[in-house]
DNA sequence: GATTATTTCTCATACAATGAAAAATATTGC
DNA sequence: GCAATATTTTTCATTGTATGAGAAATAATC
């Protein structure tokens, strides 16, 4: 949640009841009202209130003595979202049968582009013994790390890249993606007519990724199709056969999309990002 | 969603910028900053404010033109949820390993009480073909109907029992939970004394409910685990065999809470409810 | 690069948030 | 079941910040 608290201390206003939701972490899943105060700086009556309002929306919810959690509203809002981004809905499916066919000890993630940020949001593991990819469903990926982010990067409008390089030149430049904004440029650009990003070992040792881009109808880009496989079973060939697989099961939730029941989510257009 | 809006009606103070996240649901998913503004009766600039600072908490992320949708914190906050819920933790293996030795069509719901209503927080669907359980994961249930939601109803407080009984007489008149309140007291007396809730086609037609109640260490109602099968191939025999197994499964739940790795979610006691 | 759509900024006003202490309500211990 | 304690809500005067209209800036589209 590194990212979000970031973003709340940059945050011009004062609003101080949305920082106690950032409170909740893997490290404390729960807080008392007095810790909440005394952590945000705010009157034990303000942060009652707070709580209150919180509680009310469902978004945390009181469990033992005086604590508090996050509540029902969470794995509400976040069913919506299963049920309503039609880039996941299309996925399910040709995940599910990618899966298959891929090596065993394979996993396939499903990620998307959030304004500036990329996280998994639909992950299947495939048959065979292996270990977790380390980003699983919810957690905020590196944007310049990683097939399943790299090959967002490569499809964004060259305005957010330019941003985005003036913000986080170092970044790049340790992520081996160019040493200055014009190589950087033409990394992407290679990224964009190979069709996919093949990496080695960059997020979990040992293992490979392979990222296929996900556009919308406007041809913008939604975020990626990535296909995780152990080192040891991937020759040039085994890569080779598998980023077709990856790149047509891209192509395959585009149609779906295209086609479905877009009955819920009409028709997602241009995704804006970073200024 | 709709107990989440009837509440936020209720809070007295105007938090309407909470009230902007309570108007994504299935029906909309997507909301203008300009309709939210019309819909909420705040002018465009704040709510371009809320859209704002919520955006900057990640609750909600813009899409398409003028659009916003639920955004990343809300994966984010789920996986929080998954990963931490000593409860959640504890059962997943446990159904995993139940719905094996399960009837065909099964499924295994896992619901926790919060507050006051009931939600299934986690879901096993066994092998066999089967049309999907009504209240899946994220979808809040009826308090009153249901074997999942009666077993935890008969273990509240007393207390907590009496005030619901006075908000909520008309529903358990309706649900058949007794006519008054010492009816209904009675009632609950008797599920409390069978250790689980049978019911037959009271959510799903055509489907029987098994649910056994899961306490914390004191011994405070948590939740409850519950089995679907298919009437068709339920007679009072295997009926009997499954509760023993869905007792037999709650009872190893509340024992992997007590011992398992609670690195993270200390103890939860006592689970505060409806005044 | 020009036009249009979207978002942020400015500023005066009013309304609502704030904190301390008291009152009310739950929870716990006996 | 009742007394003692912990937790939450209310009250009220004060300050502060949210609010809305329009202008300015920025981003998206052609």
């Amino acid at each position: 949640m590194a990212i979000m608290v970031e973003r709340a201390r940059r945050d011009s206003s004062g609003d101080r009841m949305l920082a106690v939701l950032e409170l909740f972490t893997v490290e404390r899943p729960q807080w008392t009202v007095e810790a909440a105060a005394e952590r945000i700086g705010v009157s034990a009556t303000t942060t009652y209130r707070y709580f209150k309002r919180l509680t009310g929306a469902g978004l945390i919810s009181p469990i033992a003595g005086a604590s508090y959690a996050l509540g029902p509203a969470i794995v509400q809002m976040d069913r919506l979202i299963q049920i309503c981004d039609p880039m996941l809905r299309a996925a399910r499916l040709v995940m599910t049968e990618l899966v298959q066919r891929a090596a065993e000890g394979s996993t396939i993630l499903l990620c998307r582009l959030f304004h500036d940020r990329v996280m998994c949001v639909h992950l299947v593991v495939g048959r065979g013994p292996q270990p977790p990819v380390s980003y699983e469903r919810g957690r905020l990926m590196p944007l310049f790390r990683g097939a399943t982010s790299k090959i967002i990067l490569a499809h964004l409008p060259t305005r957010t890249l330019k941003s985005l390089f003036a913000r986080h030149a170092a970044e790049i430049v340790e992520a081996g993606l160019g040493a200055g904004w014009e190589d950087f440029r033409r990394a992407l650009a290679r990224l964009r007519r190979a069709g996919a990003c093949v990496t080695h070992g960059e997020l979990d040792a040992g293992r490979i990724g392979i990222a296929a881009p996900v556009f919308d109808r406007e041809r913008a880009i939604l975020g990626s199709l990535s296909l995780v496989l152990p080192a040891a079973r991937a020759d040039e060939g085994v890569i080779a056969r598998f980023q077709a697989l990856t790149v047509a099961g891209a192509r395959e939730i585009e149609r779906a999309m295209a086609n479905g029941s877009v009955s819920h989510q009409p028709s997602p257009a241009r995704m804006k990002v970073a200024r």
